[in-house]
DNA sequence: AATGAATGAGTCTTCATTCAT
DNA sequence: GATGAATGAAGACTCATTCAT
């Protein structure tokens, strides 16, 4: 419970800024944000001028600039969405088991973000291309905190039961982000090192290993791909 | 010996373009790098003009299309160097104990690249927010693809000798990669999650751990940190 | 009628574009129009900037841009004056004579439009100097078909009523035009072969002589020069 | 006679300066002319650097300037080429019918220099393009004039033996030229105002027309087309 | 005569941002 | 709040030409 009270808190906390209140300003702000999001998927950051955006929202050149600062500044807005996207996908498929076991349910929970880094990908892509600001880095950075919050949860609840062991579960939850943020990039867009599912299976099983499951517990939760 | 000697022809073939001829030409070229690197670093790939770099190296605007075909064909050069510290670090660690056993050379290898990424963190980190296009992704994966080799060969010789368990050395190799490429990187960037002595000695611990270390042996290679 | 008729007619679909609104639009790309010809005029083309022209404007660079996609979208317009005056003084011409017979006012034409061709003689210098793409060229046959026109349909008009004779009306005005564009543009600025107003003269009366007319009308209408 | 004789001399005097001495200098002078009309075809002056010419001839960048003082230098030299061309065939054409009236001899002339226009169109095209300076029109012209030359000296013959008459044979035949120089190449370039042999034809019978031959004679040397 | 590295002025064009209406 | 014309600095890149070797 206290596990889907975080979610929940968490999950209303990030969508006050948007769901709340669909104020004329807000609606605005939305429609320009849905047209810098398709440009800057279709031609990249860098390649989507301002005056796309608003030729493509529909609106005049100035008015861009009564909602964003800048054009950097629309950055964050969309790093947020798949943040939420991510933090959504986690609650979802962990409080969808909640009578199994942590190991259990961190490998559902992995799984989930593993598809939703899927969905994402276009986005995530482009904002990695951003040229990333020292402000933009920052936003980077407090996603991956807020990521890693239920994830090392999930880590110290397996700890206590006893199916985990670890030095240090927030690190841990560091690491497997990297693998999530990183890795599984990498392996959907390059198919390098291996393509998804093979680097999936093994990194899961690398991880659980790392928490000190048993062999035959590891293969059980991830079988190994052919 | 395959090791060292893989080491050395892989060090050989990278030296071949820049450590053989001192040509004219590479002379040439070396000095706008050097004014390139400077500026990238000081203030930013897309903040520092072709002009600019010019201007500091003390040539003529067109000498530099003389040397590079645009100005983001600068990049490849640079990341080559930092691979080229990261490489140089490791073999030098990894031979320096030629007689250790695999996880202890492990430790050492990793070790070494910890503090060669502190070194490059300016270069890496100007190299990430430089507008990444497709051709420059590729030097990116490919550096990887070079890192991975070695620290492979290395788990392989473990699992041979006993000393490493894994399901897949060429993933774990990966997944170690993206620790120091990532993990370690932020760490040092902004101290999270942890300041970088507490984040690496955790990393590595996992890294061990995965690899099926006892506890007793991950801890006498790497000490928990306070 | 229907030979003023058609005049009006295309008097009126030509103008339109210019002549009706006076909107601040139209005004402002007059104004780099005038600018632009200006430095063309004693410059040539190739060795005007666009930056001169805005200077000459007294706009800033970009405006520029607002009202012409490129440099080279400058020329279509110039080339529509030419053309514009052109007409205006065939039509002029033919007009003030409409009772006379038709090889009588072919002759007042081409005299109407040799004047023009004289006061428009810098501008067509700078257009014909002026590297010509593709499309440019098109705007210039299709300047010269607009001039073959009324010019058509005058020999037509005196095929029928007996003044005239040949096999095809819409080739010798071609042909008549050739003289006009290029052997008048040519006797004025290079006085070769002749002066212009032999070659004028000359021209005129080969023309009519290949039009039918008999030995006596020809010299009635354009005596010989001295 | 007159006529081969001073055809002869006017192609001495033309070859002088490339036919007689095969000096060393020529030779050079000729594998970058022949490396500039190539590239000058393939992509156009402004596009053709002076750096790819040299390429293409393979001979270092400044070993251009020892045989042309600037890169519009070049073209004067292509134009000689072209004119080179248009009057070796009139030449052969006229003599290959040495015993042919005026009259058949003309029409004769203009049909190979057709076939030569036709030939030589795309370094025409280039020509036309290439921006062309107050020296290059010189060279323009003063081919046309060496042009107007036997085709002058064919129209007095005609004249003098009764088969023409025209107020002056000069003008006349610049006219013709007209008509070969500039009607005809668009003809072929554009298929405007016709295709190229009706284009022709009806010129031809305009221009014999206008030399005051009679009807049957006029149909008898061309017919009229489809 | 030949080279080819170096020059640097000059090109066109883009675009984030402002501000008077 | 909204507009959109105007700005003008800044950008990357080209290329005819020179000159030391």
């Amino acid at each position: 419970m206290t596990d889907s009270q975080s979610a929940s808190s968490r999950r209303a906390r990030l969508a006050r800024s948007t769901e709340k209140a669909p104020t004329k300003r807000e609606l605005r702000r939305a429609q320009l944000l849905a047209a810098a999001r398709k440009l800057f998927l279709a031609r990249g950051f860098e390649q989507s001028s301002v005056s796309a955006i608003v030729a493509e929202a529909g609106v005049a050149q100035g008015t861009f600039y009564l909602y964003f600062k800048t054009k950097h500044a629309v950055l964050p807005h969309l790093r947020l969405e798949v943040l939420h996207a991510y933090l959504s996908a986690w609650d979802h498929a962990v409080e969808g088991e909640a009578e199994a076991p942590a190991d259990a349910r961190l490998v559902a929970g992995l799984a989930a973000v593993r598809d939703a880094v899927s969905a994402q990908r276009d986005l995530v892509r482009m904002l990695r291309q951003a040229s990333s600001s020292t402000e933009q880095q920052e936003v980077w950075l407090e996603g991956r905190r807020q990521m890693a919050e239920p994830l090392c949860a999930l880590i110290r609840e397996g700890v206590e039961d006893g199916s985990f062991r670890c030095d240090d579960a927030w690190l841990a939850a560091q690491l497997s982000l990297s693998l999530l943020d990183d890795l599984l990039y990498e392996a959907m867009e390059y198919e390098r090192p291996a393509p998804l599912p093979q680097t999936f299976a093994h990194g899961a099983r690398f991880l659980l290993r790392a928490l000190r499951n048993d062999e035959a517990r590891v293969t059980a939760l991830v079988p190994l791909p052919a």
